[in-house]
DNA sequence: CCATTTTTGGAATATTAATTCTAATTGATA
DNA sequence: TATCAATTAGAATTAATATTCCAAAAATGG
């Protein structure tokens, strides 16, 4: 199972089966939410029996766990990628808008599940590892507090709190994907507002020395 | 029932029993959201028994839909007052933070809720009335796009789609007041710092000549 | 105070759906 | 191909809980 060591046929199929399992119930999830979607309906959409089902996932509940864990680490990843090839500070958070919209374009059925119920999901999830779920937010949290915070040492940004910004930031972000991943838009468009307004903010420079704030 | 008829004590009861349900209601929807919260709680929780509480909803499904529109109401209302209390489209922008945030501080179960379900409320309600939330969700956007375009027009701020900004906006405050909210943090503090972003957004001005957005 | 109407508590019912079980099937090995 | 182990389908079981029902209690009005 380590690297290194192939996996046999037999593995491999498990395997399959198993991330198989995995998308027919995260599109299910995403329709129509973790209640609402039933084991007999996972079992009929992916063609297998119940006993099979339970044989690769211990409950339902396990079988969310694992759709948000894995496809969460996916996104880490995925922008931690994109973040590396940057260099300054603002090319950082274009890159980072950018990997974000390009990654939910590719997994919308996740992307629903994800702004459907990840505040509920802490509540939904009895077990721990529905925290785990929660630390992993958090960790985005932190790799776009770190890049602020170096853009405001380099001079780059305002002298801002960092995880003020970056919660600012993700919230704009997330708001604007749910808003418009539904409809058939311009994502290039889309991409230049959300970076115009996060950079420069909405006032217009003649009226700036009118600011009180 | 309307304007001008006062109500009997017999109405005026019944008008308290059925707020404190859903104020009970509310609480434990916040606590452990709506699947997790049962009717036998509700009940245990208010000390009503079951019929009284069939008696002022029909179903479960009701008491989460009276909370979240009678809710809604009451910060759209509060939101719009305060609009019309502001002149300058900046100061507008202002008010409306602070209201939300005002509002949300003196009904943090209610943003919990809100907050954890929004985006499953469609989902989690079968019935069309859930429907009427999502309407009232997409007025609160619209208030903040009039005044964002009133704005443009008076060249406050910069050209840019209003809905799009009004999105990026609630975006931010939602998150923002979403991660606060929970510990006692300086809200005047807050206030200021997403007023900031916002209307200047987090470039610093000795490197706006790079910018190549 | 009595008759009548309304309200109430909580037990009984019905439904829904997760999980388990069993018998049948498939696949591997020799 | 025969044997044994693993896998599977789907019915049976079980558990949870929303809703209904009914007898008891309380409020109302004369």
């Amino acid at each position: 199972m380590e690297m290194g060591i192939p996996m046999g046929r037999r593995e491999q199929e498990r395997r399959w089966r198993r991330q198989y399992i995995l998308n027919v119930a995260e599109r299910l999830f995403a329709r129509k939410g973790y209640h609402q979607t039933t084991m007999a309906e996972i079992s009929k959409a992916s063609e297998f029996g119940m006993a099979t089902i339970y044989q690769f996932f211990k409950s339902k509940e396990k079988i969310y766990i694992a759709i948000f864990n894995e496809k969460l680490d996916l996104l880490i990843r995925f922008v931690e990628e994109a973040v590396k090839r940057a260099k300054d500070p603002v090319e950082k958070i274009k890159v980072i808008l950018k990997a974000n919209f390009d990654f939910f374009k590719q997994h919308q059925d996740f992307f629903k599940l994800y702004s459907m119920e990840r505040e509920a999901i802490a509540v939904i999830i009895k077990e721990d590892l529905g925290k785990g779920i929660y630390k992993k937010h958090h960790q985005g949290i932190k790799l776009v507090a770190e890049v602020i915070e170096e853009g405001i040492k380099r001079g780059y940004f305002h002298p801002l709190p960092p995880k003020d910004v970056a919660i600012l930031f993700l919230g704009m972000m997330e708001e604007y994907i749910n808003t418009w991943i539904k409809e058939d838009v311009d994502w290039e468009q889309k991409l230049k507002i959300i970076t115009e307004v996060f950079l420069n903010g909405i006032l217009n420079r003649k009226h700036q020395g009118e600011r009180n704030v």
